[in-house]
DNA sequence: TCTAATTGTGGGGATTTGTGGATAATTGTG
DNA sequence: CACAATTATCCACAAATCCCCACAATTAGA
């Protein structure tokens, strides 16, 4: 399961290094085959292994066709989805559209979270922690169930 | 499990002594593998065994990457996660954004706190205990449930 | 009180990692 | 079929990280 935080650069080409603490398992996983698409509620990307990435997938069939949300989710995160193969410097092509929703130049910041990864922006990711800190210093009058028992 | 505080220091390069009381436990329980993360409610940092830290990741699990606030945890707690490794001397590296957070310089204090331990610049620690010295002398006039029975 | 052992601290040097650029291969197009 | 444009592979340098050794300070024991 991947965590922390690693700030790296987007060359010239919309190359990503991805840092060495991963590779290792990839090559494993999915001999580095990826997926990347975008996040619908952040202005990040979500990159995930490929067999992570099929189990969404086998979700989103799931969903109806009918309901227009679940129509939508599903045409935003397939219709963004691209293959990205790490080449043999540990390094994967971002491609052009993705680089543009997420607002990513030079300075980037890659996100473990448990079954894939956040790419952000470095000044985006700022302001995001910034604000989830915010948030979560005031009282939260209405936690979630799940998160009223939650013990750290 | 983990009790007592002491004082040691961090050196030029970011690196902590683990008192050596604690060393052999955390040899057994996990060859000296730590993770790092922050406080999301105090300026403080959590430094837990890996299998403690293990079970803190399989309740993130459970959490929806739909609801903010579920998102929000997992954000903060698995984006500031560090893996920490102890060195032959019983030290590990403390990343220079965590100890950003966490205000830490020379002067720190480390917390046992049963399953993990937290980390205080020593400054803060002391204005900490003062202030919950003091708020426990008020009168609580909303204690929960829990506390209702708490003999001590 | 002196000695020995353990703990805390500092620093040098080898290795790995991140990044940029050059060259080779592949794809698409006229 | 040739050429251009894009993509992949390789190489090299600089910087950061890790590992090891050495010394100081403190504690424990004789």
């Amino acid at each position: 399961m991947f965590r922390g935080a690693a700030a790296l650069s987007l060359d010239d080409k919309g190359r990503l290094a991805i840092p060495s603490k991963y590779r290792k398992s990839l090559l494993l996983d999915c001999e580095g085959q990826m997926v990347c698409t975008i996040d619908i509620k952040q202005p990040c990307l979500l990159l995930y292994p490929l067999p992570q990435w099929q189990l969404i997938e086998q979700k989103l069939t799931t969903l109806s066709s009918m309901n227009p949300a679940e129509r939508r989710l599903q045409r935003l995160l397939l219709g963004h989805a691209e293959d990205c193969q790490m080449d043999k410097n540990g390094r994967i092509l971002i491609a052009p559209t993705l680089r543009q929703h997420a607002d990513l130049s030079k300075k980037i910041m890659i996100i473990g979270q448990l079954n894939k990864f956040e790419l952000w922006s470095e000044d985006a990711w700022q302001a995001q922690v910034a604000a989830d800190m915010a948030a979560e210093q005031e009282d939260d009058l209405a936690l979630s169930d799940r998160l009223q028992d939650f013990s750290l």
